[in-house]
DNA sequence: CTCGTAAAGTTAGTGCCACTAACATATGTT
DNA sequence: AACATATGTTAGTGGCACTAACTTTACGAG
């Protein structure tokens, strides 16, 4: 349990936990009103404060969607920590897991998924979120090599982990923009999930 | 070849192909600036019209990025057709092929790829969009049905291309993302196709 | 040919937004 | 107790999306 980022207007001058709130507002404003319709300002009077507020928090309205990014790879991350961690290691059901856990957290937060993915090309300059990113693809590898039964990372491991997370980074995408509906594909998320790390993973 | 679109400063009080000049600016902005940052303002400019004009010829900002996104889903569609036209038919061949024309437009034209998926929810609602959607999508099923030797598309044949589709959706955001120079992986992009496309159709 | 209508431009204006500057209040260190 | 600093405020500025009302041109019917 962490602390309530509590909505409630607040009594004295100064706010408290103004940035952590501002986070949340704009996560849920954008996940209502897609990342393009979001306004700093709105998100400011969603957290009960003026308009010019947030500017002491944060360099611009990109360095907040920034931040909501990077919230969400923290959370996305501790979730994959999460699936694996009651699975026998060195399995493919531990592969499965973690693309499961990409694509579920991209159809439930769509659009922080796709904030957290190249919308403003400043992504690649902000440390905080290329290092999370680096975090997670190593944990994909470490299985990956697990997986073949190594506990150090080769050139294979890596090409198959890359693999994988362009396989479910594109479902991702696909699902949360309805191409799947518009095809009409009946589909079994898991037994594709399970399907597919089986091929990549498979020798020859 | 086709008319040049003229950035000329025209010297009829109408224009004659607006429309047409409007999407060709819009698309050149998109692409140096990215989706977010397009002004309709901007791309008026660019095409010599006062700001209203353009709402002569679009409902508002989105109309004109999903003509945009449409103009590219007819170039890839194109460019597809182009490329297994000299292939051997029923072949794995023509399947990686259609895959690397999916990629390189993808890094030839990231911010239209972007556009073309998502950047607004109603894309779905755009029909045409839509249309060319499936169209894409059409052709690869059928490819990969006759690389099974079936003329008729089966689930299974659904099921594949919709891997394969998936699995390029993927890597190409992962490119234009630039998270391949991120975790310096050297990637042979041919040989990845191959073998994803080899991996995907094998039968078991 | 010409006349009327509609298509396709224009200018002028509205309201929202991102961001800044100058000022106000709390906090906490010495 | 006093000052520096962090964190708020109000009051702008300029740009943008979009609209309304007007103007110019193209085009079809008589």
């Amino acid at each position: 349990m962490k602390k309530q980022t509590e909505p409630t207007p607040r009594e004295s001058y100064h706010h408290g936990d103004l940035r952590a709130q501002l986070i949340e507002a704009t996560r849920q404003l954008v996940e209502e009103k897609g990342p393009d319709q979001l306004s700093v300002s709105e998100a400011s009077r969603l957290a009960g404060v003026s308009t010019a507020a947030p500017y002491k928090h944060f360099k611009d309205k990109g360095e907040l969607l920034r931040a909501v990014a990077f919230e969400g790879m923290q959370r996305q991350y501790a979730a994959m920590i999460d699936a694996i961690g009651p699975l026998p290691e060195r399995s493919l059901a531990r592969i499965s897991a973690l693309g499961r856990v990409y694509v579920n957290f991209a159809r439930s937060e769509p659009a922080v998924f796709r904030l957290m993915f190249g919308l403003s090309k400043d992504h690649a300059d902000d440390d905080a979120l290329v290092q999370k990113g680096e975090d997670t693809f190593d944990l994909v590898k470490g299985e990956v090599a697990a997986c073949r039964g190594s506990d150090v990372v080769e050139e294979i491991d890596e090409r198959r982990a890359f693999q994988l997370w362009s396989f479910v980074h594109g479902l991702s995408f696909l699902m949360i923009d309805g191409k799947l509906e518009q095809m009409e594909l009946p589909l079994d998320l898991d037994a594709m999930l399970d399907d597919i790390g089986r091929r990549v993973m498979k020798d020859p």
